[in-house]
DNA sequence: AAAAGCCCCTGGACGC
DNA sequence: TGCGTCCAGGGGCTTT
């Protein structure tokens, strides 16, 4: 999936062409993603104006005038897709594909189409003023790239937790929005071995405390590059508008199994290990 | 309570 | 061209 990057990326461009606007219809093509869609989905949709579109972590909360809010996630494989009126694909709006499950017909013409292959993103609907009431949400921890988020909150958190510190950045009830590519790139930057466990940072010398600003730093870094970048993208996740991101041609870990490392006067080879049945990418020479 | 494992699902890459 | 196998950006639920 998407990682937050592409989630963000995701909401500047649903931004762009629905805020504002009227949802005239919708199409929902099937009873459920990875959850069931809630009741009168369509119906509760049609007629409502977008107010505002934001992110937490990595989920999409669409804000309608009705005072409603669409929570959608991305999950592994799912993407949007605007089509523009004029747009000669017009002619196919009868058939987006087999994995278009949902298409939201905007009144000026638009079609906003939600496509996902393998079904483990949902969406759901729940009332404007209790975002963090929702069930999905309030089990989420903090922003990584809000102020929360400094050396000593990490540290307070990681304080004797024995899992890895790639588990540990995984873990979206700690730090909220960081994926498998996300958690390796920052553990590289931060030159931190994935296998270290997290308790090491939540010790009070001085080394871990300065493990713990590193590794706050990477994360803060990475994500903001990425999304300068327009989001990463590999595979069948693609930027709302269509266009690819960029991003993944700057990835220093992730995928590069037995390529050398960049690091500078680093003469290490990229090696793939397996952490929590993922994987996990890492310059055993650079990150210690 | 914390940590690890299993599973949902489809499709693409690769080996034979 | 056709298998079979492995792998994929997530995370909920179950088991240890």
């Amino acid at each position: 999936m998407p990682e937050l990057p592409e989630v963000e990326t995701v909401c500047r461009g649903l931004d762009r062409v629905m805020t504002g606007q009227t949802i005239a219809r919708v199409t929902q093509n099937r009873p459920n993603l990875r959850f069931p869609f809630p009741p009168n989905f369509e119906t509760s949709l049609a007629g409502t104006t977008v107010k505002r579109i934001s992110r937490r972590a990595k989920y999409i909360l669409i804000d309608l005038d009705s005072g409603q809010t669409l929570l959608v996630h991305l999950g592994m494989s799912g993407r949007f897709e605007i089509i523009e009126p004029g747009n000669n694909s017009t002619s196919k709006t009868l058939s987006y594909g087999k994995h278009a499950h949902v298409i939201l017909h905007m009144k000026n013409g638009t079609d906003i189409v939600y496509h996902d292959p393998r079904r483990f993103g949902f969406m759901d609907l729940l009332a404007s003023g209790s975002h963090d009431a929702h069930p999905r949400l309030k089990t989420l921890g903090i922003e990584p790239l809000g102020n929360e988020l400094n050396s000593d909150v990490m540290a307070q958190a990681f304080r004797s937790k024995q899992r890895s510190l790639k588990a540990m950045l995984m873990d979206q009830k700690i730090i909220a929005g960081i994926g498998n590519i996300y958690a390796c790139e920052a553990l590289y930057r931060a030159g931190l071995s994935p296998r270290r466990a997290a308790a090491d940072l939540g010790l009070s010398s001085r080394t871990a405390h300065t493990r713990a600003e590193n590794l706050v730093l990477a994360i803060r870094n990475v994500l903001n590059d990425a999304i300068a970048a327009g989001g990463s993208t590999l595979r069948d996740h693609r930027q709302v508008d269509g266009d690819l991101g960029y991003f993944q041609h700057s990835f220093s870990v992730y995928g590069r199994e037995g390529k050398p490392c960049h690091g500078k006067d680093c003469s290490g080879i990229i090696k793939r290990i397996v952490q929590n049945n993922r994987s996990t990418f890492f310059c055993p020479s650079c990150q210690k």
